[in-house]
DNA sequence: TAGCAATCATTGCGTTGTCAACTATTGCTA
DNA sequence: TAGCAATAGTTGACAACGCAATGATTGCTA
């Protein structure tokens, strides 16, 4: 169980991913709000809104796909409501569910924000790396999430191509 | 400029990054937090100044390693003072600026965080790079983080093996 | 079908970190 | 060398989030 035999590869590994994220998230959470007065997180799940069937979604299932505990999805989507982005629902099934739906003012702050930030994750990100290198990455990747977690990464994947928003 | 021909591939990778990213910090927070009271941020501080000469640096030589603005730089050292792990010093020479300097209480929570916590990142992340990924994958984010950043990955990766940490 | 465990969401409280404004000090330049 | 811009760090106000406790509802089980 103790088997820690670094290479150099490996700690470098871990370096330039932290450095990575950290730069690359800092820049496109401050354009997004500089640009559009959106954080990441209501991006986020107005992306997922858009893609759920009727626009809406439960706070549980917000919670597959979006970076929070189940309080900070509370609270995310009482400042959303408060901007006018999304509306809460009452479950008529279930009556502890409340659902979120996305409401005019989301789509069109997704519509307006949408193709640009997706054009700097590519500038900044995506647009990086090499065809010959995507199954490295890919491979290395999908082990450290692990088969579960993996799954729910390529689920939101299908929801990044600006041409499907078209959808 | 308004290059945006996605693969797939492309877009899977950024959201392996993304969830990849949160669910290693995550855990690695909560178990270093646990485990040993530590914040990564402390961590990462007290690494930074075990290989400073002296043991010491100024906010402003802290901040080129650690991801944080300056105040908050000034508000985790703060806390660090606070709880024994490190000392403020003030500079002779340009008195503007205070030293930060590792204390033994800072020394001794590091031993015994600093195995523990890079058997984490191997058993976490690390140990999922095989040796044939690993040059696409640091190719990868090294264009990804542009070469003055890099550089700084690299001068974190140095300090990142357990053996070294022996000195 | 009564009762209890599980589930969904919310709330209070504390912590962390940012931003913008500010103080102190240094160093450049006219 | 007087004055002003640049730099280092701090502070106040506040936003964002986590944890633990709570309320509300559902569903299992005896």
């Amino acid at each position: 169980m103790s088997e820690s035999r670094w290479t150099a590869e490996q700690i470098q590994a871990w370096a330039v991913f932290l450095y990575a994220h950290s730069s690359v998230l800092r820049t496109l959470e401050r354009e997004l709000q500089d640009r559009h007065g959106l954080l990441l997180t209501w991006y986020e799940v107005l992306i997922m809104l858009e893609h759920a069937p009727g626009n809406r979604l439960t706070h549980g299932e917000l919670g597959e796909g979006v970076v929070l505990t189940r309080s900070g999805i509370t609270r995310v989507v009482d400042r959303m409501v408060k901007e006018g982005l999304v509306a809460r629902e009452q479950s008529s099934e279930d009556r502890r569910q409340s659902y979120v739906v996305m409401i005019p003012g989301g789509r069109k702050a997704l519509d307006e924000a949408g193709p640009d930030h997706v054009q700097r994750v590519h500038e900044l990100f995506s647009g990086h790396l090499l065809p010959e290198e995507a199954p490295a990455v890919l491979a290395f990747f999908t082990r450290v999430l692990g088969d579960e977690e993996s799954e729910k990464a390529m689920n939101r994947a299908r929801w990044g191509n600006p041409d499907d928003s078209v959808n």
